[in-house]
DNA sequence: TAGATTGTTAATCGATTAACAATC
DNA sequence: TAGATTGTTAATCGATTAACAATC
């Protein structure tokens, strides 16, 4: 019955791909290196060097016995296995303070995270610009939302309303969202989402310190 | 030589408390549930009842059959694992976008991270307050963190001063460290550090999106 | 009581790490 | 060449899930 199983990513490895990007881009700039070696990216993450070349060998990219990868097509090929190399038109709704903040990430927009409006249902913030992207209503999602192809939404505003806005973007054509409430979003099952919670590594951070109290 | 040995939490579950002290709360707030399920918290949270049930067990608090979990105790239970019953004094380093938000958030405040300053390099941003804590100019970090009485400090500032500024601020005393930089940082062995990255959750949606792409 | 739920022990699953031949 | 590094296959480790007796 298996034909050709499709060796697919697993999610930890997904994840420490931007940071394998991040290093190769920092050395293609200041060292102009062609080639990297897995241990010399390992060394810089605190990583095994194996778990490196493991990860590495998901893009299909081949190294070089004592020099390494080469480090232009490598980072064109993370590129690409993350989607980073295409646009992706994106709406951003909620625009508090953790919303602007990630209006204006350039990390975001340099991968492909194109934000081209914004809505916030303060009046006070609506018809201004964050960031260089137009705040609008969120009254005016239906009407505005449609004509701008976006794909994806990122959610910044209060986890109660976050269902019922989630539904109205989906309704509008969203087809991914990225859902920093702490609402869980009963959604259709093409509707793609991700789920984001800065308090988790807060947790980490203080059962660290919890471990090393003084008192 | 093994005596006693103390189950200790993994990351995972550690990363899963603060989902099920939201939820908790929640219903102790609207709907004043004495007892609460493992069953119930898996299903706001599309977890397994077996997980949850199993991450509980860690806080020590015993469950009824039939019934669930005694909700105030649980809460209390989970506070006191993660430590956000006591106080953190701590400091911010990096009023920018992302900064400036992070000083706002209230889960944080609530949950014990008091923010009693922050610095920036940026002399606009210096001598003011934002969200009600004030900013310093981080030349005198030296002068004026010491007798801030502070333990943790947050990083947002670009990853290229990450490891000086880190430096600075452990040689006056800065035990624990939430690196929001791309930084890798080397310290000494009793400071403890969380790195947050953003890229790594975008990276999930961009792989989930790549999946479903139409063209 | 019957049935839902807990809590523990065992099985499974999946990711990391080790081992090692190939190679530049 | 010698030695560092790749890439693959196998072993290990750790987290999740299953099974099931206990219990309310």
């Amino acid at each position: 019955m298996s034909m050709q199983k499709k060796k697919l990513a697993n999610a930890p490895s997904i994840r420490r791909f931007p940071s394998y990007l991040h290093v190769i881009q920092r050395h293609l700039g200041e060292k102009r290196r062609d080639y990297l070696s897995a241990t010399v990216i390992a060394r810089e993450l605190d990583l095994e060097a194996i778990q490196v070349r493991k990860d590495l060998s998901i893009t299909g990219i081949a190294g070089t016995p004592k020099r390494g990868y080469p480090s232009r097509e490598l980072a064109a090929a993370i590129e690409r296995f993350l989607g980073w190399d295409t646009v992706n038109r994106s709406v951003l709704v909620g625009a508090g303070n953790l919303g602007s903040a990630l209006l204006g990430y350039r990390d975001f927009k340099e991968h492909g995270l194109d934000f081209v409006a914004a809505f916030d249902s303060d009046p006070r913030k609506t018809s201004a610009f964050v960031h260089g992207v137009p705040v609008f209503d969120i009254a005016d999602l239906e009407t505005a939302l449609p004509s701008l192809n976006a794909r994806v939404a990122v959610l910044t505003i209060p986890s109660e309303c976050a269902q019922s806005v989630a539904d109205r973007l989906v309704s509008c054509g969203i087809e991914a969202l990225w859902n920093f409430t702490h609402a869980k979003l009963d959604l259709p099952g093409h509707v793609r989402v991700q789920k984001e919670d800065l308090s988790s590594g807060y947790a980490m951070l203080s059962v660290m310190m919890r471990g090393s109290r003084k008192t």
